[in-house]
DNA sequence: GCATCGATTCTTACGCTGTAAGAATCGTGA
DNA sequence: TCACGATTCTTACAGCGTAAGAATCGATGC
């Protein structure tokens, strides 16, 4: 354990960088992200980040891996449910994730979730799927579908440029929206986002569970 | 008709400068455009765009909307057609577009689609939903889960990256992916992206109107 | 034809970005 | 104590978005 000669100055570490990159985007928005900003976030000049990343994209690449191994986490560890509930438990698990760190949203849709980790965790969520009969074919399917129609469904809820926070409809008043739309909202339709991913998921998931028994 | 005293040198417009926009994220991802490329690929300085365009942000959100428009266009003029092919239509149509324009991927997931020609038309959907029985709140879910689940699948199925052209697995060779998913990959499941974009939808159509006829 | 005017284009400049190269600094093992 | 290597900072460069203003051109009024 003495191979390191010597010791961080600062405690820096690539771990602790990408946290607070993370904290940092969730403030700030995505485009703020510099490397200079960043190392001052941290107390340190903007270079020094350099030493434990070798570039802004493998930067990204780690904050969104990051986010990953956290919804994996909490999706817990209930290893012996329905694979239903795996999926939804997945889907919902990316969806608070998400949630709570709303400035990572435009980075993940940006950016390929290729790292080995991901595909450890996906492989793993393939064989729990497997395990209890369901074809690869369409674990995989079933699978993409609830994690790409999650990622789609938060990007349209919560607002994707920096500067606009809100939604995508509740920032349109009912007068210039159009009738229906107008009418839509007025009545409130369309604005529990939660309820509405919910019930869609469902949907899915019950229509490959169909498909799976025949 | 004499109310423009001169008139342009180069035949430069506001739409000729978003669809050389477009062309130009297409062909080099939208990481490369920037105001003096894009001017360069028109013959023109840079700064000479800032009289078309306030700010590359207003770019960004014209290139979205000419997107949109062109998905409406393609979703055809089938007015009376049943809503649920309606719905169908129009989700195969972004996803046509998006297709088309795989640079637009990154910008159209990136940005919220709030322009009052996207607000129209999707008004003008909502209202042929509704005028078939389909009540506003439904119409609305329905609508956002169709376009929010094809553009995460797209996202998911055309490489994210702009280095990075592959699709999320394709680019995964079987040995290093886990066991489950190099079985998946090499029986070639999880590649027909638009048999599955196909067959998740119709779940999703399918549930929404089993809830309308109740 | 010529002058004029306004629309269009270009030039210059500023602070910011990512990052390459190398110097400076500090903690530790010998 | 000394030297080494890990860590941090300094400097520099090309490119970015864009503000400000000068230059240029085409159509119009005389």
């Amino acid at each position: 354990m003495a191979d390191r000669r010597s010791r961080p100055r600062t405690g820096l570490t690539r771990e602790k960088i990408l946290d607070a990159a993370i904290a940092f985007v969730d403030e700030h928005g995505p485009e703020a992200l510099s490397t200079r900003r960043l190392g001052a976030a941290l107390g340190v000049e903007g270079m020094t980040l350099y030493h434990y990343v070798p570039s802004k994209a493998v930067l990204l690449d780690g904050m969104v891996e990051r986010l990953v191994l956290q919804a994996a986490d909490e999706a817990g560890p209930a290893q012996d449910a329905p694979w239903t509930e795996v999926v939804r438990d997945t889907a919902n698990a990316l969806r608070a994730v998400l949630h709570r760190h709303p400035g990572m949203l435009a980075v993940i849709a940006t950016r390929p979730v290729n790292s080995p980790a991901a595909l450890v965790l996906f492989d793993r969520t393939l064989g729990r799927l497997h395990s209890q009969g369901v074809p690869l074919d369409l674990a995989m399917d079933v699978l993409n579908a609830a994690m790409t129609f999650t990622i789609g469904h938060t990007l349209a809820e919560i607002g994707r440029t920096p500067g606009t926070p809100a939604a995508a409809f509740e920032s349109a008043s009912p007068s210039d929206a159009g009738p229906h739309l107008g009418e839509a909202l007025a009545v409130g339709a369309g604005l529990d986002f939660e309820r509405r991913h919910h019930r869609t998921l469902a949907m899915i998931i019950d229509g490959y569970a169909a498909l799976a028994v025949c």
